[in-house]
DNA sequence: AAGCGTTACTTTTTT
DNA sequence: AGTAACGCTT
């Protein structure tokens, strides 16, 4: 454990870390040591004599939950901070909720449905009753069902609430109500809960059983709360739950960044916590260590115009630096382009490496060209977001089968690969096993195992392959259950499903590219199971590693492939910190997005969302914005934000005008796009005189995914076992994973001998000889 | 039931 | 541009 930790801090952070005597809440502004608030808060109860396991910690990401242990493990040790509960509200509850399944009526290993196979059952089901998808949108239809559960309305209040139930017809949707129920109840028989119902059914839990709620009341004596201003009405409850009896709660957050309002998030959450809790202590964070003078106050002067905000001025005393450079180009591949070479010229004019660098965008579909542009430049880059591995189509398969193997009431899963590949099983038949289960309220699975009992009409041919699918998920279902580990199922799946031959029968690009997946697929469970055997965990099997995945995002797969430029969606973005950051396509209609423009809330949001992009920046911060754009299969003129003319222009520099002559940013060498000179004023005229074309918003697929590449075994070759006789506490060795290490300590008793490797990245790690495999570097 | 060609349509952000 | 859904043929 370390002294002196809290020497590291300022008086308002001290201030806020020492506080434990109650509830508290730290207004921390951009870049003013939020996590290390956070994580030296954590460190401080340890001190104090909390137990580490009975310290709750909550973050929005699993980033943010994998870094603050790292953060904590430097200071305290592998050992302790391995035992807090830290993580997602997601990933949190899904815990709770596997230990208290029973008590809901489901199967301690249901399955989570994703986002995807949320909007395919609700599809489906639109179309069992028969309505017409242009009216009952099933993405709207899903938005909203989200919306109804984060604010914990149940389809049966639901039902009976006499304004929703106006509201729906004003819409010319009425049904609406039967859809959610019916939803809600496909779910519950298929053993499946959508990310919402974490939330949802975490509170049915607590609420209906006294015992269960005080279990984990008294269990948890300290919780800690990540990014309040994100948090919806479920998750609010949630943590006042947990609170309400030793009221032991540190929350921190920024109104300033509150972007997740689409999500539920309720900024009131934060503003009315006092009201909740009389005694709240408020910390105040306003000094900013992270950027320039000049990146605060532009960011300061735009976030300024939000009428709803808690007051505070958040100032940096480090240098004041260059102004902000707003830069305009003809098209988006232009705009791509000036990023290529400004990235390109900063890095020689400034020895930056790739790392410095994020690009920003609204929306995932915005990467494909500046990937374009990096990758004909030579930029290694690294997108975030948009399609991950886990839903591209031959993994989504793979892993149906693999969830049925766990549960084969998950329907979802069975419909996916019921004739996936081919068996002669088509729309008709599926559609038929479908109105049975509907029917009796049971699975499709459940009418498979007794078609008789359900009267399944369908004649013997089809009956024959029905009955062929059932023996092949039975085979797999049961080696699930006599314990098989989830590398050895995978392996057997993928081979008698017949997916790895669908893949094989031919050699085009597409199905290679496909090989390859499931190869990593398979590499992917390989190294989960070796990850936990070197821990010594007994949790093999199929189901850990689906919990494992189910929640993660492809934000994990960061290994260190090398010095990268950062591509990703601001949202993406928050709690991160670059360099030198490039915003792109700040216009009108794209940022703000055009569905955000009609209304006041929406666009403070979007202007949260800028200022969240521009307080990410260290020292360098660009703004771009193109007049004219590809979108929907045609090119369409734009213009530049509104939001370009709310930050204080003497914080901008218009790149050409003499008033940049001084700053850090030079132009650069390549065709220099025309540069508004009279910029204010022609986008002022666009604004009071011409009337703006409405334009469409654009439908944006996510960007092609970028393949998480892996440390694989084939270069480790002098990554090896060795025997307790060979080490001695001291030894610096290297791990695949971890990187390089110095031995702490070897533990020869028990069975299987373990040492302790303290590393740089990552902290302590315990690792088992008999799996681990490093080199001896010393 | 499967495969292929045509047509319509696109709401941004994510656990 | 990209796709999902539809309809036609075998």
């Amino acid at each position: 454990m370390v002294d002196n930790y809290l020497d590291d801090l300022n008086e308002q952070q001290r201030a806020a870390v020492e506080y434990v005597d109650g509830p508290s809440l730290v207004i921390a502004g951009a870049g003013s040591g939020k996590t290390r608030v956070l994580t030296y808060k954590i460190v401080h109860l340890l001190t104090l004599g909390y137990t580490p396991y009975r310290i709750l910690a909550l973050t929005f990401t699993n980033k943010a939950a994998r870094e603050m242990k790292q953060r904590i493990s430097a200071l305290v040790g592998d050992g302790l901070s391995a035992q807090l509960w830290m993580g997602t509200f997601h990933s949190i509850f899904s815990r709770i909720l596997h230990i208290n399944a029973a008590k809901l009526g489901f199967h301690s290993n249901f399955t989570i449905y994703d986002a995807a196979d949320s909007k395919s059952l609700i599809k489906v089901i639109i179309k069992d009753m028969q309505l017409d998808d242009k009216i009952y949108k099933p993405a709207s239809i899903q938005a909203h069902i989200s919306n109804m559960k984060n604010a914990l309305i149940s389809p049966e209040a639901y039902a009976a609430d006499a304004e929703l139930r106006k509201a729906d017809e004003r819409a010319q949707r009425p049904l609406t109500y039967k859809i959610y129920s019916t939803y809600w109840n496909r779910c519950f028989v298929a053993g499946a809960m959508d990310f919402d119902d974490l939330l949802f059914y975490t509170n049915i839990l607590f609420r209906d059983n006294p015992d269960v709620l005080k279990k984990y009341q008294d269990f948890f004596q300290y919780v800690l709360v990540d990014e309040y201003q994100d948090t919806n009405f479920a998750q609010h409850v949630i943590v006042k739950q947990l609170c309400s009896a030793n009221h032991n709660l540190c929350v921190v957050g920024d109104d300033a960044q509150s972007i997740y309002s689409f999500r539920g998030a309720n900024i009131t959450n934060i503003l009315n916590l006092k009201n909740h809790y009389p005694e709240l202590r408020t910390f105040k964070l306003e000094r900013n260590y992270r950027s320039t003078q000049n990146i605060i106050e532009a960011a300061n002067s735009l976030i300024a115009k939000n009428k709803q905000q808690i007051k505070k001025h958040i100032f940096s005393e480090n240098a004041v630096g260059s102004k902000i450079a707003v830069i305009q180009s003809y098209s988006d591949y232009e705009e791509s382009y000036v990023v290529a070479n400004h990235i390109i010229a900063l890095k020689s004019q400034h020895g930056d490496s790739y790392d410095d660098f994020a690009v920003l965008y609204r929306t995932n579909a915005q990467s494909r060209v500046l990937e374009e542009a990096l990758r004909k430049r030579n930029i290694p880059y690294r997108i975030y977001g948009g399609l991950s591995f886990y839903q591209r189509k031959e993994i989504k398969d793979a892993v149906s089968y693999f969830r049925l193997s766990v549960n084969p009431d998950d329907d979802e899963a069975l419909r996916r690969v019921i004739n996936n590949p081919s068996r002669g099983i088509g729309e008709t038949t599926v559609g038929k096993v479908r109105q049975a289960a509907v029917k009796h309220n049971v699975s499709m699975w459940t009418v498979l195992c007794s078609p008789d009992g359900y009267d399944l009409d369908v004649n013997s041919g089809t009956m024959h392959k029905l009955m062929g699918f059932k023996e092949l998920m039975s085979s797999f279902i049961d080696k699930n259950a006599a314990g098989e580990n989830a590398y050895e199922l995978a392996r057997v799946i993928l081979a008698d499903s017949g997916l790895i031959a669908a893949v094989h029968s031919d050699n085009t690009p597409e199905n290679i590219s496909r090989q390859e997946n499931l190869d990593e697929l398979i590499n992917g469970v390989n190294d989960f199971i070796s990850a936990r055997m070197e821990e010594g965990s007994e949790n093999l099997a199929m189901t850990d590693f689906l919990g494992e995945i189910s929640l993660a995002t492809d934000q994990d797969t960061d290994s260190a492939d090398g010095s990268c430029v950062t591509l990703m969606t601001v949202h993406a973005a928050k709690g991160l910190e670059f360099k030198n950051v490039i915003i792109v396509g700040v216009e009108e209609d794209l940022f703000p997005a055009a569905m955000s423009a009609d209304s006041i809330s929406g666009i403070e949001e979007e202007r949260r969302l800028l200022y969240v992009a521009i307080t990410r920046a260290k020292d360098n911060c660009v703004l771009t914005y193109a007049t004219s754009r590809f979108h929907n299969g045609q090119t369409k003129s734009c213009t530049p934000s509104r939001f370009i003319m709310d930050i204080d222009p003497q914080y901008l520099s218009l790149a050409q005008t003499s008033a940049s002559a001084g700053d850090s940013y030079k132009r650069p060498s390549y065709p220099q796009p025309s540069v508004a000179q009279s910029f204010f004023a022609e986008h002022t005229r666009q604004f009071n005189n011409e009337p703006k074309p409405k334009q469409n918003s654009a439908p944006i697929r996510p960007a092609a995914p970028s393949v998480p590449s892996r440390p694989s075994q084939q270069s480790a070759d002098d990554f090896g076992l060795h025997a307790s006789t060979e080490l001695s506490v001291g030894m610096k060795i290297e791990h695949s994973r971890f990187g390089v290490g110095e031995i702490s300590k070897i533990d020869r008793s028990g069975a299987s001998a373990k040492i302790v490797v303290s590393f740089g990245g990552v902290g302590e790690k315990t690792l088992l000889l008999k799996f681990a495999r490093f080199k001896i570097l010393s």
